[in-house]
DNA sequence: TTGAAAGCGCTAACAC
DNA sequence: GTGTTAGCGCTTTCAA
């Protein structure tokens, strides 16, 4: 934190007193014309910048908030984040942010981070860790510090706070749908995240909309990205299949990628729809069909009720924002 | 900012002073094991978490650093950010971001959000439109401040200051040689990042090469990437080029497919090499041999060296780093 | 071994 | 109109 001039220190300059100067440059009516034209001078010649720090401990407010993400180079989450920034700035807030990396060991710790008063309030999403284990005491000690807080996307049911959600089931039913009203007869569902509560609603609206009309499931899950073009292989060669739905981007690039290895032209042979509607999938090619949860659209709601609630805008009960999902149209999906 | 005990709330329930409650938790030796155990006990129960805000008032240290970077969503950068968070964290720091949005304005409020004392210094990378204005005042203002600054990739050669950049020139020249040694006698550069200094080192770095192979150099500029398919048409059907070296990650994923389009096979009729490792080149199809910068060291090294700044570890003179870059090499080149 | 007091930089109620 | 004072929560000398 770099050395700084103080208000006392123009105070001394301009042979007044520490609250006359705060009072001049806060436009104070009490302080006369003149004088606080001349002590707005000097501290416009010394580069006076009020610290921060100092005010926020008066104030008792950072107009800071926190982000805890499970990763950054997720681009899911980096699009929310990007949404957060813009709806924070907007408002007049910074944010900080800790990354997880899906460790409820580094979850807690960046909690505690916040707890201190560094923040105003936190939004984040569930390590996969802390999902898994079911223990969530970090959690339940931020809200004992009555530490505003809305989980987006990986949300905890037992734990009451705002949150803001994807209809996940939704999603993956109304892909079902668009395959079926496409003609494909044997969808497949290719799950990289079985182990969260996202991939579990994805696979249950699959599950319910391939029911629906009278198909049988088809479920493979997948504990790592290099296992999807040797699974696929074997699935190509001894099961028809027309079509596949991706529990996420990287998945469905990826088995986009196995089906030409295997001399299936897409969308000719097969469709292919991905959850997320990001980078990859726009440049794939050919680029992919997408369920798009609008995740920078996500961040800004997220930003929104955190901000409300700081700001003492909403009512006790806590906020629960499901958002709908879109399909994105692209060149992986036709009518067959 | 959530409510909490303080010390004197501790100190009032044990019945001694605040300052015996401080000592007593930061384990002085001047307290006694006895009372020092009781005072413990008691903020435990309290669930009495130390304000942060208050601390730094006093240290003088905030533990955070402040980053602007001109976008987010654009790989590289996330993965810069990626790498500055891990140094970060590691080092017990806090990283708080804004955003220029590659404008100067943003990037000037940005600073000044940072130059209040909330921050114990800067990394950043520069927004497009101070690269081209030339208008440097906030960055001069924070100068002033004696705010420790580094700069990474987008650079400004007017301000003095530790700074990490990108041998693009030499990334440049290396990917044609390695695409002339690959049997390429026609290599056409296709920029879409002309006007950042970084866009200008690698078209100075792609002609040096091309000139010394004899070849003449063949640049097309585009200021959007929507053109990019139809320009490069144009290109193929009056030209015969071999090779493509793209200056960024999505251009090359579009060359890419604009090629395919015009029935040429990569990497049989054409060579693309792409600028950035990320996951589009990686995903793509083929995937994409490109000249990677090490995005997530860079981050590293920068936030490696401005907490080296900030802890005084460093001499006077500003550090300048250059890191090199590397050829991946993937499937959209081969021998011819 | 413990406590009183000053001070980090700022704001604001109150007094002059 | 301007100054005095207290206080935000914490650390740290110095005194007891």
């Amino acid at each position: 934190m770099p050395s700084k001039t103080t208000l006392k220190d123009l105070a001394n300059l301009a042979g007044v007193s520490v609250s006359t100067v705060s009072k001049a440059l806060n436009d104070s009516p009490e302080i006369g014309a003149r004088t606080r034209q001349r002590i707005k001078d000097i501290a416009e010649s010394c580069n006076y910048v009020p610290n921060n720090i100092a005010r926020s401990l008066k104030s008792k407010s950072t107009k800071t908030i926190g982000v805890i993400i499970p990763a950054i180079l997720i681009e899911f989450f980096n699009k929310v984040l990007y949404g957060i920034e813009q709806e924070a700035t907007e408002r007049g807030y910074k944010i900080v942010i800790c990354l997880s990396n899906e460790s409820s060991q580094k979850e807690a710790e960046s909690i505690n981070t916040f707890i201190n008063g560094s923040v105003d309030g936190v939004i984040l999403s569930v390590a996969e860790e802390t999902q898994k284990s079911k223990v969530y005491d970090h959690f339940e000690k931020s809200a004992k510090h009555n530490m505003p807080m809305v989980m987006f996307d990986r949300v905890l049911d037992d734990i009451t706070c705002d949150k803001v959600t994807v209809d996940d089931f939704d999603g993956a039913f109304k892909a079902v749908k668009f395959l079926s009203d496409l003609g494909s007869k044997n969808i497949l569902f290719l799950n990289p995240i079985s182990n969260t509560s996202v991939g579990q609603h994805r696979e249950a609206g699959y599950v319910k909309a391939v029911s629906s009309l009278n198909q049988q499931p088809n479920i493979v899950n997948v504990s790592h990205y290099t296992e999807i073009e040797k699974t696929l292989t074997t699935v190509f060669k001894n099961q028809k299949i027309d079509a596949i739905l991706a529990a996420d981007e990287y998945s469905a690039a990826l088995a986009q990628n196995a089906a030409r290895l295997n001399n299936l032209d897409i969308p000719q042979d097969l469709s292919v729809i991905g959850f997320t509607n990001g980078m990859v999938a726009e440049y794939a090619n050919p680029s992919l069909t997408v369920v798009s949860q609008h995740a920078e659209n996500i961040g800004k709601i997220a930003a929104g009720i955190l901000l409300d609630r700081i700001e003492g805008k909403l009512k006790t009960e806590p906020v629960n924002k499901v958002v709908k999902t879109k399909i994105v149209e692209r060149n992986s999906t036709k009518k067959i």
